[in-house]
DNA sequence: GTCTATACCCAGATAGAC
DNA sequence: GTCTATCTGGGTATAGAC
């Protein structure tokens, strides 16, 4: 750990400085002092302050990407159980931000999104079409295997994981922790799990799926 | 229109200005160019750039609080169908979100929260926690009246009313136009309704309360 | 690689003339 | 009520010594 080189220092201190008071709100002076450098030694690893932004950005795209899943892997997810799917999905992004670090960078997209054109165009295709795009192949998926009822996918898929994100702003923005580093994302998982789990029901065609479903209600809607 | 006094010019242009870049990108300088005045003159007005805000931020939680229902009309709702009170909630909104200056600061709010403690409050406690606990009321009232299966009204609420906020957000933060001011809240209002019927559908006891719903669908999650 | 020193700009805010 | 003039502090960034 204190190995770290000074780049590494800079880049780590700007994530925690930077998604606590937002990228504007933070100095290079600021950042200079908590690495314990002067500031124009900041300039000697990064051309710019902008650039330490970037490269923040730029981490957390390749950490995303790590999790994309290939063809053959789609194949075979087709074939799941919504349940099965479900722990697929929410396992895959629990994995991704499974370190503090990532949560941070998440919070940082939530806070300059509506300024910044680059995080916003990546928001928009990465963070919310593409995972609709995505659901919305299964959710098809099911209605062709008469898992669920015939409807449109899309707004099943933009129903479900518009919750999802409304979660992740109410977590990373509206009740961020200031202190401490303990974030339970089971936590908000569990909420998210209910809520598949109350769509599936929902447009469940046999009363066995809803069954095998509700074994997952812990606080879910229907459960009183 | 002409008659404009110089504090009301000053309160619309940071209006402009705020929602469009943030208040911390925004310099009373910018201020006072766009309204046509010297920067000094702002300060006869206000005191610190940040009492712009707070009145700003004032009007909107004015102009909310008008729509607010007395306990008589909470009587009178707490005897409609689901359908009915849909339209009662979402025409109140619309009502209080009908001038594009509402607009302008709700995306403000958006923006500012993650580091306006004042904000934020308001964000959780008024626009986040009451309107849920409003949604909790009714939910548990069609439960008991027998319209919906019993279950967890908070966790209805929480689906419904979160789905919305992320509705919001896409509008006014990932969505926001940035020339002209034709905002068409029609549009996700749609959206949201055909979320609340695939709610009450979802858990609706009667095949002919669904019958009632279904005129609604328009573009909605079980439409072909 | 890190330092000192400094350039340059723009921010919020105030004093006092008119 | 609005102006001119100015203060003070902080921001990003660079040059050049060590």
């Amino acid at each position: 750990m204190k190995k770290m080189s000074t780049k590494e220092k800079i880049f780590n201190v700007s994530i925690d400085l930077f998604s606590k008071k937002g990228y504007n709100q933070v100095s290079t002076r600021e950042i200079a002092r908590e690495v314990g450098i002067k500031e124009s030694s900041i300039y000697y690893h990064y051309s710019k302050k902008e650039d330490i932004l970037d490269s923040i950005f730029d981490y957390f795209i390749e950490r995303m990407n790590q999790a994309e899943s290939s063809e053959e892997d789609m194949d075979k997810l087709l074939e799941i159980s919504p349940n099965e799917l479900y722990h697929f999905g929410s396992e895959a992004i629990k994995y991704q931000f499974s370190s503090f670090k990532m949560i941070k960078i998440l919070r940082l997209i939530f806070i300059e999104v509506y300024h910044n054109a680059k995080i916003r165009k990546f928001f928009i295709e990465e963070l919310l079409n593409g995972p609709i795009e995505f659901w919305t192949v299964f959710f098809q998926n099911f209605m062709d295997r008469k898992i669920i009822k015939k409807g449109n996918p899309r707004k099943l898929a933009e129903n479900y994981f518009g919750y999802g994100i409304f979660k992740m702003f109410e977590l990373v923005v509206l009740n961020f922790p200031k202190d401490n580093e303990d974030i339970d994302l089971n936590l908000i998982f569990d909420d998210i799990e209910n809520h598949f789990n109350f769509i599936i029901d929902a447009v469940s065609i046999s009363d066995e799926n809803i069954g095998k479903n509700k074994k997952n209600y812990i606080r879910g809607c229907m459960d009183v």
